[in-house]
DNA sequence: GGCCAGCGTTCAAGCGCTTCGACACTTCGA
DNA sequence: TCGAAGTGTCGAAGCGCTTGAACGCTGGCC
């Protein structure tokens, strides 16, 4: 193992100094500077984390706490958490992954043993068990994802709300007058779960605003389930003509399911669908979408925690900061004017 | 921060005592043990991970090395990445998130500065470039995927191969013939990945000892690619009755397009898909599945480089082992017999 | 010429933990 | 009764790094 004092021996000078060369927390002349470089590269040296952590009080690595839950859609999960390591590394920080079933124990462990220098907190809930635990240590921290009470917090969240009504406007633009919301499972709902809420408020409240009709139904995303939310809404609303999907499990079963009831997509019915980017190729026809941009989800994530370990070491308090990133309306080919004469009543 | 030494002095021992109740590395006597653990308790004592790491000389942290690969289906890598985790942390490790942005360097980065113990990396491919930077500095290690050379290696991966034949089999068992087989996009093959390969290989050689007819056509996963790769295998093959689908994404594109054909599955074609099990409930009909046991592959890597690592402390070479998981076959409503009369050319 | 300021470098004191060797005391067999 | 062996605890030396204080040196000023 290469130590900093082998590299000091090597350029002839001392260990201070090859520390000082590498943090840059002191002025050090060109010459002394070269000499340690290639000191450093030519003995292949890379300074000894555990030491480091210990003398610096810093450890250079952020936790990532991920759900466990079945029904998160989970490309998107991995995708803020390789975004959030990718950004953390252009910083010099590490990820360290905590799943969910340590509990609000995890936080704590990791944040008092001075593993992590601060916690990014993914899919929170309003009532988050685990951010007492922050707070109880004012570790720093950012939550993807809102709780019911921000203060003092860094958090970032898609603008669910404007995607609900950015779906409501693109339907409506398009003349449609009645409009179903097909969501999540109804134990999403149950639980409060902020994204599925604010989605559908920002639905019905830009519905509204705009006169159309409109029903919303929760839906588990098996074929069955959405077999049976199709049928009851268009019993109950025969009218309907334009689909918004949030739950991705239902949108393949929605496509068959109205082509099977002799409904041409998007002549007949129109759909839209709050999902991923990569899921709108996956169907035919080609989805028309709202989509988030999960990547800067983790870049803002990561920000916002190094600026609050930033805080916290020159003992100030954290931001208090809630960002929310403007969702994406994609018009492809599932989506188009309502047919002519409407079936009313 | 509670320390080391506040937990001695209130417990009233020296802080080697207490180190040795928390190691248990040496006997202590009943009395002695308690009270210690009295006082870390009451002091909420957590033993500081960077003054650890550099006295112990291990950071009781893992590397896993994840793909960004857009062509390897996500959610199976989140559920190994997670069940890594879990079972690190039954072990009392932690689990550091390595994106495969930083090549080889990454491995070598986190190996040569302590901060992990050992590197377990994912998604390996049969000449894979990180495979010489573990070997350069003997990093304990274990694979998920198996490598052109495994020697001196501990590797896991679903035995692909058997997952094949099984597909094979349970199609010749039902009485079809002529059988095909949709796997990933050509790039796959193209790049030898292992697991494309074994299985096409699985499927091949067991289908010619049962002497049936195949086809084996590569498909891009999206709706287009799926009805070209279908219509192809139509022309070529009309007596096709059984597919197999590796693909995830051509599963439900699959799955429309027969019945656009007029052909009903299972009555006319049988569809028996290589995939996780979440996916099953998915599709109507429920799909026949061959699915492997996703979490047993985190858990024996975990096993695998813990073992290595406990080798490397003791001076001994690392295990070279090659661990294949067993699929099993999930019969559902998607496969059953052929149709009486097929047509010949 | 003597003094001071500023720059670049070094010294040395930890950071909180592990672990080796030593020590005191008990137990037991000769 | 004495020494040997075993048991439980402690002292102290690091692990490799950071950082505040101190140092020597050069150059400019009065």
């Amino acid at each position: 193992m290469v130590t900093l004092a082998d590299v000091a021996r090597r350029a002839g000078v001392s260990a201070s100094t090859v520390s000082y060369v590498l943090s840059g927390k002191r002025t050090i002349s060109e010459a002394t500077r070269r000499r340690v470089e290639r000191a450093v590269s030519e003995l292949g040296y890379h300074p000894n984390a555990g030491a480091r952590a210990l003398a610096g009080r810093r450890s250079h690595i952020i936790a990532l706490v991920v759900p466990l839950r079945a029904d998160v859609y989970v490309p998107i999960m991995m995708e803020i958490a390789i975004s959030v390591t990718v950004s953390a590394r252009q910083h010099g920080y590490d990820v360290l992954l905590i799943t969910n079933d340590e509990g609000p124990e995890g936080v704590r462990r990791v944040a008092a043993s001075g593993l992590a220098d601060g916690v990014i907190l993914m899919d929170v809930e309003l009532e988050d068990e685990r951010i007492p635990a922050l707070r109880a240590n004012s570790t720093p921290a950012a939550l993807i994802g809102l709780p019911d009470d921000p203060r003092g917090l860094s958090c970032v969240d898609h603008d669910f709300a404007a995607a609900g009504a950015l779906c409501t406007d693109h339907l409506a633009d398009l003349g449609h007058r009645e409009i179903a919301f097909i969501g999540y499972g109804s134990g999403v709902y149950d639980r409060h779960a902020g994204y599925a809420e604010r989605t559908v408020k920002g639905f019905r409240e830009r519905a509204e605003q705009r006169g159309l009709r409109y029903v919303h139904r929760p839906c588990e995303g098996t074929y069955e389930s959405t077999a049976g939310v199709l049928s009851r809404i268009l019993s109950d609303r025969p009218g309907t003509t334009g689909f918004v999907v949030q739950n991705e499990g239902a949108i393949g079963p929605l496509l068959g399911l109205l082509r099977a009831s002799g409904r041409t997509v998007p002549e007949d019915a129109s759909v839209i669908a709050l999902c991923p980017e990569q899921l709108v190729e996956q169907y035919a026809p080609r989805l028309t979408a709202v989509t988030g941009p999960a990547q800067e989800l983790g870049r803002v994530a990561v920000d916002q925690v190094l600026g609050n370990i930033a805080a916290a070491a020159n003992g100030q308090e954290p931001d208090e900061r809630l960002v929310l990133l403007s969702p994406v309306l994609t018009v492809s080919e599932s989506t188009g004017p309502p047919p002519r004469q409407v079936v009313h009543r």
